[in-house]
DNA sequence: TTTATATTTCGTTGTATGACGAAATAACGA
DNA sequence: TCGTTATTTCGTCATACAACGAAATATAAA
């Protein structure tokens, strides 16, 4: 029951919503989502860790960058379940719309930068 | 975005899980809920009213009793998919086990009491 | 009509949550 | 080595939420 809530919960703000409907794009840092946000990086690294315990994301440590990922791992059936329901919603969605917009642009800004 | 975000949240609280698998069961009046989950009668009434803005239940007054019931209407996207889940989720958990127990004794009651 | 039952609303209280900035930790680059 | 960048942890603050009891409303029963 306990982990089924804390699953539920962490589908419960948007701004975790934002962060997993990136996520669906394709794996991110947090300095990444935290320039799509804008919000402080302690913030976007405190989201990432609910979303973890949740089971909803993974992560991948590599060199400075820790890179979060959608989790569609056999042992969190609830997230293996939910994950694909929710890439099935807000497709319409304004904000997450502008939030793609901006992850292209700072894919861009880090291909100019490496 | 705001709807699905009160949709999670009707389904982050244990109490208001207790009472969906209940409901899986068969329709439930407040005061039916209130003898089985214990807690005041104001509480399971918020905790309805909560679960009915997300579009989780729906609710029918009939004479004194107002009876709630899953919501699978079309109108209600995010819990007609969800609600499958939940009902698929936590088959094994104790305390719905006993949830259940209780449900049947009271009902017992109210056919001696009726 | 009066009483009892069912439900909801309101006000209060303690706890949980989301935001931030400051500071600690880790790894890269000059 | 030293500074920069990325990330996390900690402390704080404002708001949200779950619980209760008291009171208001509605219906059934005596």
């Amino acid at each position: 029951m306990q982990h089924l809530i804390r699953t539920f919960k962490g589908l419960s703000d948007p701004n975790r919503i934002r962060i997993l409907k990136l996520l669906e794009i394709r794996p991110l840092c947090v300095c990444e989502l935290t320039a799509i946000l804008e919000l402080a990086p302690s913030t976007v690294s405190k989201h990432l860790s609910l979303l973890a315990q949740a089971g909803l994301v993974t992560s991948d440590k590599s060199g400075k960058w820790v890179t979060y990922s959608l989790n569609f791992s056999q042992d969190e059936p609830y997230a293996r379940h939910l994950l694909p329901l929710l890439r099935s919603w807000l497709q319409d969605d304004s904000t997450l719309a502008r939030d793609r917009d901006k992850l292209r642009t700072i894919k861009l800004q880090n291909k100019q930068a490496g």
